[in-house]
DNA sequence: TGCTTCTATTTTTTT
DNA sequence: AATAGAAGCA
């Protein structure tokens, strides 16, 4: 590429990197200095797991910012998380100070959301838009669906959502699309049709979904060189990290914002003075193929694959050291990746150790391998491992149930990450559409969804009456509702609308009063309590006998703090600012981790996470590898990186677990150990209770207990134990002691104290040894004379004290 | 319109 | 097993 003439907004180019650099490369290894010194257009760092990415790429900030040869506002770095980015943004801060400020350090998501905020206007829409997350445009597909009625033609709101969303990601529209459509399937005109109402549905709510906040702010680069020209100019140095994680979507952006700028310079007066090219931002990716376990989101691995033909003359950095885990566990992790054909050998290598061998285990069932987690975890923790470094790992949020049910149980501290979120949760959904409904008028789905929440009588006849009156009139939804009297309602009902009217109203002047003068920071908290309260909503939720109604109460007035606190941290934010950080921060990035507590999440969770000790669990066929991913082109071998992914988290001790028998479906059906297992050398795993420990044949071979189940997948129904039948027939049942049945009681008010002697329906007798905890947290500690010490939530456990 | 009861479906992963 | 949606009835 050829120098830069370089124009006015870059600061003066490299001086040596001498003294002032060097603490910024102490600690690092040739290959991690290359990576944080290399000068060039493009630079591609292949990071293996624990190879200190996020080390290289914070030093290369700094260092770009230290020499002078960037301002922090020319700098843009990319994550996939919040809690990446906002990782990233203290890590710079402790190394260059105060001037990591004017950096825009974001997820792909938040920095487009910026853009678009910012740019709306030019393509027809207010910078009010609001964000649909996947619920709300299922919702509106829903509908969409059901008015055309194209579940006859064998269209679901499901399926359409992902093709949508698919086709999105590739930057494709309903126009193009069609094209290439086979048009004389009646499903495929029908699926075009669906797509486009749908678009054409987002743009008149003045809304976006997840998916159009990276196509469309490509789009408006596309379409608009000129507001393109203005953060090409911007940025300079671009750092993208987790690359073999983007889509097509998101590695067009990259490549529109790092274009040469080809801009002429307005010299005053409406004179072009002189056209100057600038060479396009300095790019820096970071990824690892074998980490890549997005695919099914459209992530496409060839971005980082195919990125040195991209970006010809691109500079190639591999980091194959890994500082944070133990060979034992290396070696593990690179036995299961080698078996992924058609990616570059790569081998991760530490020179930490051997350490501690791999430990597996066999449960009865997933409640029984949940109480060798919780028992193991205690274990640890007595030896002084703290709860906040250890995690449990899983394939599907289901799963987190019993691993949930058992911690209870044991009186172990956790935390799950992700899963049913905060905000999907009805009531706050429903709140958040109170705000939707005063910030962006215009989205007719907002409104539809509150309603009639609470109850005001108003159901579908009459909704379908103010929508035929806005579309008359040529109105808003919004507005219609405004012209109460004139929707030709009865009384109570024109009273109910005319109610909702004056509330929206109200809520309207606290949070963008009509003065135009800002709110205050607590309009948003005074905004939601007046919606809530004088809506009737929370009185409904208060009256209702429904016990779950209870909790909602609760989970309300913990919306309201999240204001409060993000009035704290945001005083000039806005209640779109709100709604926008609602959208776009999932639970996996709670800031305030509890360090008292083990963390419990998806496998995908935790790719970017690590930990002292980690908990593998269902390590089983049909779940990892999951039984859906066998049809998927490629799905076994995303799999495998995602198991991958799980072991290489583990800095000192890996747990791999699995069950003979999961409950799904409310069927309990026999499990098989997952086939990863046997990629793993057989000497660097010790089996506590290997699977064939728990088969009845006592062999090695892997197979699935016969559990009484009539409906063993093999037939097999009961056969002898090793030794032949001097014993009365071994049921599985008898190698597990600690097995675990699925009561759950209420003993609120069982006294016990050190000494006390009591029984357990699953651990037999034992002793308590102390009894820690207040009130309902009451805890007994009790050493059972065949099942071990344990500790037991007072409450729950099913004791009795003898 | 709203409540109750019955039925069908779900669980792959997420910004 | 749990829940959301549909159908049926008041």
């Amino acid at each position: 590429m050829s120098e830069s003439s370089t124009p006015i907004i870059v600061p003066s180019g490299a001086g040596p990197r001498g003294a002032a650099h060097d603490e910024l490369l102490d600690g690092l290894n040739p290959q991690q200095r290359e990576a944080v010194e290399y000068r060039g257009q493009a630079l591609l760092i292949v990071a293996g797991a624990g190879s200190g990415k996020t080390r290289v790429l914070t030093h290369r900030i700094a260092s770009l910012l230290r020499s002078r040869e960037a301002w922090p506002s020319q700098i843009l770095a990319i994550t996939f998380t919040n809690k990446a980015a906002g990782e990233m943004r203290e890590r710079v801060e402790q190394l260059v100070g105060d001037s990591a400020r004017g950096m825009w350090i974001s997820t792909f998501h938040s920095a487009c959301v910026r853009i678009l905020r910012r740019e709306a206007e030019q393509f027809g829409f207010t910078k009010a838009f609001t964000i649909y997350d996947s619920g709300d445009s299922r919702a509106l597909i829903k509908r969409l669906v059901k008015e055309h009625e194209a579940d006859a033609l064998g269209l679901t709101p499901a399926s359409v959502q992902s093709r949508i969303s698919k086709l999105k990601n590739e930057l494709a529209d309903a126009d193009s699309y069609a094209r290439d459509a086979n048009m004389n399937d009646p499903a495929e005109r029908m699926f075009v049709d669906l797509f486009s109402d749908y678009q054409r549905q987002l743009q008149r709510a003045n809304a976006f979904d997840f998916d159009d906040l990276i196509a469309q702010t490509v789009y408006l680069f596309r379409a608009f060189p000129d507001v393109a020209d203005v953060y090409r100019k911007r940025f300079r140095h671009i750092l993208v990290d987790e690359y073999q994680d983007t889509n097509h979507a998101q590695y067009a952006l990259i490549h529109e914002l790092t274009r040469p700028v080809q801009s002429s310079v307005d010299a005053g007066g409406g004179m072009l003075a002189l056209m100057d090219e600038q060479d396009g931002a300095s790019l820096t990716v970071v990824g690892d193929s074998d980490q890549s376990i997005y695919a099914f989101r459209g992530a496409d691995i060839r971005n980082i694959s195919e990125f040195e033909r991209d970006f010809p003359g691109a500079k190639v950095v591999l980091l194959e050291q890994n500082y944070r885990s133990t060979q034992n566990i290396l070696t593990a992790a690179n036995s299961v990746i080698r078996n992924n054909f058609d990616r570059k050998d790569k081998r991760l290598w530490s020179d930490q150790g051997d350490g501690e061998k791999v430990v597996g285990f066999t449960g009865y069932s997933q409640h029984d391998e949940a109480q060798f987690v919780a028992d193991e975890i205690e274990q640890l923790r007595r030896k002084g491992v703290d709860y906040g470094q250890m995690a449990v790992f899983y394939r599907t949020n289901s799963q987190s149930r019993a691993l949930e049910e058992i911690f209870i149980r044991s009186a172990v501290p956790y935390k799950i990450m992700g899963g049913t979120k905060f905000y999907e949760r009805q009531e706050i959904k429903d709140a958040l559409a109170y705000l939707v409904s005063v910030a962006n008028p215009a989205d007719e789905m907002a409104l539809r969804r509150i309603i009639n929440k609470p109850r005001r009588g108003i159901g579908d006849v009459t909704v379908e009456t103010i929508s035929g009156f806005a579309e008359r009139e040529g109105i808003t939804f919004r507005d219609a509702l405004g012209r109460y009297a004139e929707l030709g309602l009865g009384p109570k009902l024109q009273g109910a609308v005319a109610q909702l009217h004056n509330v929206l109203a109200e809520a309207s002047e606290i949070l963008l009063p009509s003065s135009g003068e800002a709110p205050p920071p607590t309009s948003v908290a005074e905004g939601l309590q007046v919606l809530l309260n004088k809506t009737g909503y929370l009185d409904a939720l208060r009256a209702s006998r429904d016990p779950q109604d209870e909790a909602r109460v609760e989970n309300l007035d913990e919306l309201v703090a999240v204001t409060r606190e993000f009035a704290r941290n945001n005083p000039e934010g806005t209640v779109l600012d709100f709604l926008t950080e609602v959208a776009l921060v999932a639970d996996s990035d709670d800031l305030d981790d509890e360090s008292g507590s083990v963390s419990l999440m998806t496998l995908h969770t935790a790719k970017g996470l690590e930990f002292d000790t980690v908990f593998l669990t269902g390590v089983e066929e049909d779940l990892i590898p999951h039984r859906i991913s066998a049809g998927e082109p490629g799905g076994p071998q995303e799999e495998r990186r995602l198991f991958y992914v799980g072991i290489t988290r583990a800095r000192k001790r890996l747990y791999l677990s699995l069950a003979m028998t999961r409950a799904q479906f409310g069927e309990v059906s026999a499990a098989m150990p997952s086939r990863f297992l046997q990629e793993i050398p057989a000497e660097i795993i010790h089996w506590r209770q290997s699977p064939g420990d728990v088969n009845s044949r006592g062999g090695t071979q892997s197979r699935a207990l016969n559990a009484r189940r009539p409906r063993d997948r093999w037939g097999n129904t009961q056969q002898l134990p090793p030794g032949g039948g001097l014993k009365p027939k071994s049921t599985a049942m008898d190698r597990f002691p600690g097995m675990v049945t699925n009561k759950v009681r209420d003993n609120g008010d069982l006294e016990l104290a050190a000494g006390d002697r009591i029984r357990h329906e699953d651990f037999g007798e034992g002793r308590v040894d102390a009894v820690t905890g207040e009130g309902p947290k009451r805890i007994a500690h009790v050493r059972f004379d065949s099942a071990g010490s344990k500790k037991l939530l007072i409450k729950i456990a099913p004791i009795t004290k003898l």
